[in-house]
DNA sequence: TTGAAAGCGCTAACAC
DNA sequence: GTGTTAGCGCTTTCAA
């Protein structure tokens, strides 16, 4: 393996040795310099260099009780997280953040239920200042296990009623649902139906909403259920067109779906936009983009989602690491309308 | 924020005080209970359990000098990594394989050349037993950034000529391409073309080669350099109409360019399989399946892989954390042809 | 087999 | 301003 050299790395003290000064000194100039006068600054500085001193984060966590790391749980099973660049720009975003604050990046994955307890018993053990959590199911039994960590969510959680003082991040699925199936009928189409989500997870839950909010007294027979991925959008598209064969639009609670969707169109004959009008959610490139005919989406800005909740995470934490400096509060993003040619 | 509780956590100390033993006796127990008598370890077990005792990370990493935590480092301005789900499915089996040796797993994304000095440092800091790397650009800094740490590469790296000991884990790039393109020549076509990916990546550079082990005296014309991209996949095609349209099949060095290919074919009206036959790689799901037509394509076992790394890296890792049990060797596993409709 | 004691490298009072 | 000192919680000799 590259680079297995184990020499010892320089210690304050050797630093202290070389400066000429106390390590309490050198101590100081390392985290920041101040009260320092400056000829002591610059001396430090030099012997930091020479030696090439990196400070030992466990002996500084040992007293400090910060650890300037912060854990992101992913719930696995979710296939949805790894059909698409969610996950990833959820952690780019997260990232940039947590390297602006100098803390690193714990990724716990989830494998099932077993995988819960390990997890809980990191968060627990004190190990990260915080964590972020994507708590994707309505019963996922997570959030209950963790306790002692300050934690923002990804998604509103959905045993949450709001007033806990649980704090999540999430994009306005609601309202985004309304503005597509405006958008629908606005191009006068009067026969719009929806494909949902896995409806035990807060996401399909609230685009269902939206929906409804709009199209008020929809016909039963227009919702049909299905679960994010393209073949069930695919077979419950087709068991629109037998149920109601005279649909017009069809709103899917995600860009997978909605592909799918077009597949069951194309067999059956269907043109889109011309027959049907399709809209997807999430804005999922590029497959949204490469879709044939390309498709009209709900954006949702994925990347500053991941970036708002590693900020709300440490605001909440102050200098001392697991206080609570300022209370942050939720946080529900915008989406747009993406216009392509499928609605 | 949800749940800030501060209370103190018992120490080593207050379990063996409730255990009416040393706090070395609580210590051999925690850490797998070898030389004590049966009945001591259950008094210190049953302290453990009713005082919700979590051993310190940070204390016990200061006198051990192993972390229990491996890095994973990936080079950010790859869009690459974030258009497909291989970095997921790279990370699941890394995570699968660290849980399994109680190992943590620190992110580190890098946004461009300057966060390569952020990176060298964290990893000279010591804050990790060791680093798994995805160095995708020949030219790539970073490596050589990176002292004192054990360290696996995620694909052939660039820089290596095979013989410096570095530790690499790739998929048969060569090998699949080369049966990719034997494909298409079983199926009768004699104009074969090949799109690169971008050959600064080892990947593309394999693949390409790959493609000439089989096409020995092909048109320079029937290859055409492009960028992994869906767009450049389809300028490709585009450009490898003008210049030779009598192709009759087409290899792209990924499914995102296949794609774009087959919609430059269909755009200049040309069938695909029948007038030109298209095969990628990766067979990066549900894209290959959700194409039109779907996807013939060479599959790799991206989760493998990543398992793979962490166990190279696990294995060259012994108790102390630092030194070399044995030293592993580069794995290049094998790709498979999965034939859907497009070839 | 068990316990006592010496640190691991650092920060933070507290003196000077 | 700078140095001295007392731990942070744990593992690990070394004695008993």
């Amino acid at each position: 393996m590259t680079d297995q050299s184990t020499q010892p790395r320089p210690t304050l003290e050797a630093v202290a040795a070389r400066a000429g000064v106390s390590r309490a000194t050198v101590s100081r100039v390392v985290n920041g310099g101040e009260g320092v006068r400056e000829p002591l600054v610059e001396r430090v500085r030099r012997a930091v260099d020479e030696l090439g001193y990196v400070p030992n984060q466990a002996a500084r966590s040992l007293v400090t009780r910060r650890h300037d790391a912060v854990a992101v749980v992913i719930a696995e099973p979710e296939t949805r997280v790894f059909a698409d660049p969610f996950f990833a720009l959820q952690l780019r975003g997260i990232s940039k953040e947590l390297t602006a604050h100098d803390s690193q990046l714990v990724l716990l994955l989830t494998e099932g239920r077993d995988d819960h307890a390990r997890v809980a018993r990191y968060l627990a053990g004190g190990h990260v200042d915080g964590a972020l959590v994507f708590s994707l199911h309505l019963d996922d039994p997570l959030p209950s296990l963790i306790h002692g960590v300050p934690t923002v969510y990804g998604g509103r959680p959905g045993w949450s009623d709001g007033s806990h003082g649980v704090v999540y991040v999430d994009c306005d699925n609601r309202g985004g649902a309304r503005e597509a199936v405006r958008h629908l009928v606005g191009l006068g189409r009067t026969r719009v139906a929806h494909i949902t989500g896995a409806l035990d997870q807060t996401s399909a839950v609230d685009r269902l909403d939206g929906f409804r909010d709009v199209m008020v007294d929809a016909d039963p027979r227009l919702i049909v259920e299905s679960d994010f991925t393209p073949g069930g959008g695919e077979r419950a598209m087709r068991e629109l067109l037998d149920r109601r064969p005279d649909v017009d639009a069809v709103f899917a609670a995600n860009d997978l779906m909605a592909v799918g969707a077009m597949r069951a169109l194309r067999e059956r004959g269907r043109r889109v936009p011309e027959d049907v009008a399709v809209i997807g959610f999430d804005d999922m490139l590029p497959f949204t983009e490469q879709a044939d005919p390309p498709l009209t989406t709900v954006r949702q800005d994925i990347e500053e989602m991941g970036r708002l909740m590693a900020r709300l995470l440490l605001r909440g934490l102050d200098r001392s690491g697991s206080a609570v400096a300022d209370v942050p509060s939720s946080v529900v993003l915008p989406t747009t309308l993406v216009r392509r040619v499928s609605a």
